[in-house]
DNA sequence: AATTTGACGACCG
DNA sequence: TCGGTCGCCAAAT
């Protein structure tokens, strides 16, 4: 059987194609949960918002924001600091999604 | 098996 | 700009 080694996730692989997007975004930029949704083609923005809550604890999951600009809903506080560590375009409690989203395969 | 819930989003007033 | 409402799609109860 398999060595799993010291990655522990991998419930199903829809779970793995949103962590892994989720890894790739650059440190100071952020994707929606709708914008991950329609790039990994399944499920919807509530679909990726319930595997975060599951299993994102792994991946950096502060650059993952609402379409409105604000961040993870219950993190607020954890998710600015980091956010604004990295240097990413902030006004007031939401993220400038003009200048900081970003989109994969076109970086 | 039916209903409610949730780390969401678009629309409208 | 802000809050209320409805639509969406699985997971949890």
């Amino acid at each position: 059987m398999p060595d799993r080694g010291v990655e522990p996730p991998a419930e199903d692989d829809y779970t793995e194609l949103v962590l892994a997007v989720v890894e790739r975004i650059p440190p100071g930029r952020v994707m929606t949960y709708g914008d991950i949704a329609e790039y990994v083609g399944r499920g919807g923005p509530r679909q990726v918002g319930t595997v975060m809550s599951r299993s994102g604890a792994g991946v950096p999951w502060w650059r993952v924001i609402r379409a409105d600009g604000h961040p993870v809903r219950g993190l607020e506080d954890r998710a600015l600091d980091r956010l604004a560590a990295e240097g990413c375009a902030i006004s007031g409690d939401r993220i400038r999604l003009s200048v900081a989203r970003w989109n994969p395969g076109a970086d």
